[in-house]
DNA sequence: CGGTATCCACAAAGATACTG
DNA sequence: CAGTATCTTTGTGGATACCG
């Protein structure tokens, strides 16, 4: 990631939520705290080393809490926070908005 | 851009929304139709080669509408459609929540 | 099971110079 | 004024192999 400093809060939700997974993640969180292998299969087409490396920024910004549980075999299980829970909520009409246009979306040709 | 096919609607829109700049462009559009220099100067720290790139990219969305006036010297005026209002609309709790917790996300330390 | 560590390809973004 | 062209830098994501 680059500067800090925004010039409006949008710009600096879209920073914390752009990216390729992350929306993703939250919305796989969104239902109920996931394992590791769990999350791994439920955002499909993602490798492991990208799902770590999101959980772990999203765990810095304080969205995501990650619970270990000292076990063998090991688990850990990932959970929203209240304030991934507020951003959960904030993404919602722009989920939206992408369902009722994702036709049109989809049909943008791309290089 | 890569694939389509998405997996839920807040991944495709997070796609059309996403990148360092169309956030910034959408909202300096959402007050009034501005022209290419007035955006310019609007959406601080952008390249001129950055924001065309960025208006044409939105203008195939069909978000932005482009209206050339054949003067001397050239005027061309960016507008959002009624697609690029409605997704606007759709940004507002998104950008709410991250006027609301600017100062969290600012210090948030990174590389 | 839940990770780490490397290496690498490609795309996004920046700098600079020039044009109808 | 409103772009275009080209080159360079940076960042993001993927592949593969290995570890506690």
């Amino acid at each position: 990631m680059k500067k800090r400093e925004y010039n409006c809060g949008l710009d600096a939700a879209v920073d914390v939520v752009g990216g390729k997974w992350k929306a993703l993640i939250l919305w796989a969180l969104h239902a109920a705290p996931r394992r590791f292998g769990d999350l791994h299969r439920n955002v499909q087409g993602i490798s492991e080393k990208m799902l770590i490396q999101q959980l772990r920024e999203m765990e810095s910004y304080g969205l995501v809490h990650r619970e270990v549980y000292h076990q063998v075999p090991p688990k850990v299980e990932y959970s929203l926070t209240e304030f991934g829970v507020s951003l959960n909520t904030a993404l919602i009409p722009l989920g939206e908005w992408g369902e009722r246009h994702r036709a049109t979306i989809e049909a943008i040709p791309r290089d």
